[in-house]
RNA sequence: GUCUCGGUAGCUCAGCUGGAUAGAGCAAUCCCCUCCUAAGGGAUAGGUCGCAGGUUCGAAUCCUGCCCGGGACGCCA
């Protein structure tokens, strides 16, 4: 409360309408406005004037169609109500001239000044620059990757972890009050597995001789857990396998067909429960343990900020899995089916009802899922955030009913799905396994392509869309790979003001603020346009879930930054206009740094 | 079968929620370091925006139907 108090004070005295494109938006509609008391047109004015930045130059910096949009409800020709627009704008110091143009366009031409700047801005506000108030303080729940603590994240989850922690960074410049949290499922039969798995490979150390189960978790981490758990308690929790698999239900066998691996798994946990007692949950426990310390050992090493790891454990310790099936009793939505208790989730669109209470009495993941849910809401947050592998995605439609059929607001949920990431090498695909466990770890990517380039490659592209993720491209440093080139672009501001420093020369920052009005060229007006409109990127990136418009952005400002670099001489010119031109690629070098940070990417100072 | 995402230059993708002449990077051909990092830049060439209808002043973008690919659909977790 008192945190939200705190935040909501920070963003409103963050507050600047530092963006240019919403000041010109103003001047429409408040013209718009003025038309339409003057002339009493009973005009339904928009909230939202469409403008939009020109390709072309030769169009002005920015084009609106209203003209266009509004000629139908008012039964005029477009460009007389152009006219009539124009007329009505109210003067502004931002605005050098108007023109109509085509069909009804509002061409809309800044002056110089105004475009100039931005560049002190970008200066005054520094890594605050491009951070707006969008959000208006709004408390966000982002919940992401909440992979089962059964094994060491692997590269598709390494996306969602991206992507995720992008998002949060993009929508807190917005003015959001992010909360981050992972699902922790250290409740369900996976964890009795893991431990099961556990424990076998501790029997296999110890020299007991057995098949392990084709449904057992078969990764070598699980081996290196049951060395720990051996040198910690020697044979302690020995068991003799002959006695362990005497008349267990045959192991699912891929010759014959033949078998059923889950019977065979559960028996071996029961067995395993009823010779160790009280010790299988302790290998349960330091699973769990293990596996989540690595977990968020490698997010870390990630530059991923997780808010709360949010166990599964607490929701039943606390009841809430009761309250839920309750709640969902008490609207009326449960019945009872082969001894089961069904959701009735087909009165809220999805393709069939769903169980909540399995016949043997134990609640499926859907139940506690829905408890995790209630909680969100009942936690107050205004947006919900759920970032899903596309894998999920049979999930969406009975996560809203569920959400709907508990009295809860299913608009403030918003369900995102993250495609999985494909890797190559080169032109060869990596083949991933999940169920030999030889799967490449997000560690193992970390490690082979560095952290800048991975936390890039993965939110290059929109979340719902495939991405091939190549790893040679990764690696390699040269202008194909989109985050060395801008680094470099970076770096080499950086590197001019070393050169700066060791030819002797001082920079004035106030004297390149007054003598911004020399920055003529074509490539320094096409800098300040794009030093202005990253207000507007972070902008659209937040409000539309998209972080990877920020990389885009950033690809094609370090173009125009190198453009500029081979065409121009920084430290070779009159000094005021040295001074301007420094202001200028400092504002450059503010902005790509600023733009870096949010998708976690590191701004080298030297390459 | 149902749902979902995609199909734009030879390749990988942008395209700002309907705008003006379709945009990058790679690959191809040619060119630019006596100069702050060539990890850079310039030029040329490259297109039936999957196909067919529809909506309107205007469609790669919205709607419908097909075609082709990726993925998802359990009393699994």
């Amino acid at each position: 409360m008192l945190h939200s108090l705190f935040s909501w004070i920070i963003s409103f005295l963050n507050h600047r309408p530092n963006i240019m494109k919403n000041n010109v938006k103003e001047l429409i509609k408040k013209a718009l406005i003025q038309w339409n008391e003057q002339d009493q047109l009973s005009l339904t004015i928009p909230d939202d004037v469409h403008l939009e930045r020109t390709k072309d130059a030769s169009h002005g910096d920015f084009a609106s169609n209203v003209a266009m949009a509004l000629a139908k409800p008012l039964k005029q020709k477009p460009r007389s109500i152009a006219e009539a627009i124009v007329k009505h704008l109210p003067a502004s110091d931002l605005v050098d001239k108007v023109e109509i143009a085509g069909p009804g366009f509002i061409n809309i031409y800044l002056k110089s000044d105004t475009q100039h700047a931005v560049v002190k801005t970008v200066l005054a506000e520094g890594d605050q620059f491009g951070h707006g108030n969008q959000g208006n303080g709004q408390r966000v729940m982002l919940e992401f990757v909440s992979a089962n603590p059964t094994g060491p994240l692997h590269v598709g989850h390494g996306r969602s972890a991206a992507y995720g922690a992008a998002l949060a960074q993009v929508m807190s410049a917005a003015g959001y009050d992010v909360h981050t949290e992972y699902y922790v499922n250290d409740a369900g039969r996976q964890m009795a597995i893991l431990a099961a798995s556990i424990w076998l490979r501790y029997l296999a150390h110890c020299g007991e001789v057995f098949t392990f189960p084709s449904n057992g978790y078969k990764g070598d981490y699980v081996v290196g857990m049951a060395e720990a758990l051996f040198a910690d308690v020697g044979e302690d929790y020995r068991m003799p396998a002959a006695q362990l698999f005497q008349d267990l239900p045959q192991d699912f066998d891929e010759e014959s067909k033949t078998g059923d691996k889950e019977a065979h798994i559960d028996a071996i946990i029961a067995g395993g429960k009823d010779f160790l007692g009280d010790r299988f949950q302790a290998i349960l426990q330091r699973g769990v343990k293990a596996v989540l310390d690595d977990i968020k050992d490698d997010f870390e090493g990630f530059g991923v900020h997780i808010d709360e790891w949010f166990s599964e454990e607490s929701l039943l310790h606390s009841e809430a899995l009761h309250q839920t099936i309750d709640r969902l009793e008490k609207n009326g939505y449960l019945y009872e089916k082969d001894g089961a208790r069904w959701f009735r989730a087909t009165d809220f669109d999805d393709e069939k009802d769903r169980v909540v209470v399995r016949s043997n009495g134990t609640h499926t993941y859907f139940a506690s899922d829905l408890a995790y849910h209630a909680s969100k809401y009942e936690r107050g947050f205004d947006q919900i955030i759920d970032i899903f592998g596309a894998d999920h995605h049979g999930y969406v439609a009975r996560m809203e009913a569920g959400v709907a059929a508990m009295g809860f607001d299913v608009a403030r949920l918003n369900i995102l799905l993250v495609q999985f990431a494909i890797l190559f090498r080169g032109k060869e695909r990596v083949q991933m396994s999940t169920r030999s466990g030889s799967f490449v770890t997000l560690r193992q990517l970390r490690e082979e392509v560095g952290n800048d380039a991975a936390r890039f490659f993965y939110v290059m592209r929109k979340c719902e869309q495939h991405l091939d993720f190549d790893l040679e491209l990764a690696k390699s440093k040269t202008n194909e790979n989109p985050v060395y080139y801008i680094q470099y672009a970076h770096a080499r501001v950086c590197s001019v003001m070393r050169q700066l420093g060791e030819k002797g020369l001082k920079h004035d920052m106030a004297l390149g603020n007054e003598g911004l009005s020399s920055l003529v060229e074509p490539e320094e007006v096409a800098l300040l346009r794009a030093l202005s409109r990253y207000p507007e990127v972070i902008e659209a990136a937040a409000l539309n879930h998209e972080p990877h418009i920020i990389a885009n952005y950033l690809r094609d400002f370090a173009n125009d930054f190198h453009v500029y670099y081979n065409a121009h001489r920084f430290l070779d010119v009159p000094e005021a206009l040295r001074h301007a031109r420094i202001n200028l690629i400092i504002a450059v070098r503010q902005v790509l740094k600023n733009g870096l940070q949010l998708l976690g990417v590191s701004a080298p100072e030297k390459m």
